[in-house]
DNA sequence: TCTAGAATAGCACGATCGTTCGTTTTGTCA
DNA sequence: TGACAAAACGAACGATCGTGCTATTCTAGA
């Protein structure tokens, strides 16, 4: 690994823990060369522009996301397991020195959703990859015989999800000591309705109509 | 009403609308005034700050909020059928034009979480408020037979919040279009569990320690 | 109608932003 | 070791930001 790329791995590192304080707009190039002893300059010549530049952003955190929850989470067996593991290490993520100021991606998904541009498709682009694999990993559940067969895979992401966003919102804007315990709770929930017989959560399709999500692309994560 | 007013509410308005599309910060003075036909320290002598521009965007929002969905949720039977009404005026105030990048306490949720000041604190008393009124709805559902004694309105609240997050993303960021079913599943998922008899969701204290809220205010909206 | 005070406009300030350009330093490989 | 490229720097730009000051216009009450 050359030098430049040293130098760029170690921008990205604080840029991503800045941008998950003061959001990827609030990353400015001058702070950011100066809490690293750059030049704004040379540091603004890695990439180019501010919009390339947070594009790298949500791609790096993706990786470590990838790292801290994804990788260890695919070491446990399928099926539930694997889906409690990826809810405690997505937990521990949302605490790690990686992101000071909560998930990045949460922070963004708010700042971005009404921003059009590259840093935007590349964010729903990991996010749907996200969602994805969430359900991959719960379908999978199913043929465990986890979780009832009639269960549907991507409203259970989509809760899943949810329950993350409250999370945050109860431990980053509420200081909400009971966050952690609120998360655990709704998570039980979510499993134990996943698993009972009789229309709850996570239920087939109950409602006569129901608009079709854009056709979902199964890449490699 | 004075034509100070008249110009204060007509800014509020604007700003609101802005602030749900860009973020409380990426409202700038210069934008606001030239949208408004005003100059920029003619529009700025009425606040005196953008700090306290910001709060008195929530307090509008808020009122806003109060108008569009406490208030004819209080007109619904106690119990369920408000609980109810509560969800749906809520999903179509994410719709409303008064906030056409959705619902500006989500927006304003991740953007203040890390940066304390006046209008984090307003943002902070305001969303705590609606917790507490969500929770007081739910516990008078208990009393009404509605759901299970032994369901824990806080929960709820949190659950409940986590939903409307949730819709929020699908919504905003993937532009889902099934936000809408997704969400109204969850709610009937919250609802069935908050019913049933047995562990679930919204069920009461089973972990043997779980920290304290903070105590909650229990002040008018 | 006259006038005091509120409301608004005009202008300029210092700071900060992203970005450009030319130069200098540094690292790498023949 | 020497040469070439990569990397970093320094200074400056135009734009935009929030804010303060003074002058002007408007409005409401006597």
């Amino acid at each position: 690994m050359g030098k430049g790329e040293v130098t760029r791995q170690a921008i990205l590192e604080r840029a991503t823990a800045l941008a998950s304080r003061c959001g990827l707009e609030g990353v400015s190039i001058g702070h950011l060369a100066e809490d690293l002893g750059l030049s704004k300059s040379g540091l603004f010549a890695h990439f180019g522009s501010k919009e390339a530049l947070q594009v790298e952003i949500l791609r790096f955190a993706a990786d470590r996301f990838v790292q801290a929850v994804v990788r260890p989470a695919l070491a446990e067996p399928r099926g539930e397991p694997r889906v409690r593991a990826i809810f405690e290490r997505w937990l521990g993520w949302s605490r790690s020195h990686s992101v000071p100021g909560g998930c990045l991606f949460v922070a963004a998904a708010s700042e971005l959703d009404d921003r059009p541009g590259p840093a935007r498709n590349e964010l729903v682009r990991l996010q749907k990859e996200w969602m994805d694999s969430i359900a991959i990993c719960f379908r999978s559940g199913i043929s465990e015989g986890h979780f009832r067969a009639d269960a549907d895979p991507e409203q259970f992401a989509h809760d899943l999800y949810s329950v993350m966003l409250g999370y945050h919102h109860a431990q980053r804007l509420l200081r909400d000591p009971a966050a952690d315990f609120r998360a655990r709770a709704s998570m039980e929930a979510l499993l134990a309705a996943a698993r009972r017989r009789g229309p709850s959560r996570a239920a087939p399709r109950r409602r006569p109509v129901r608009p079709r999500s854009a056709p979902r692309q199964r890449r490699t994560a």
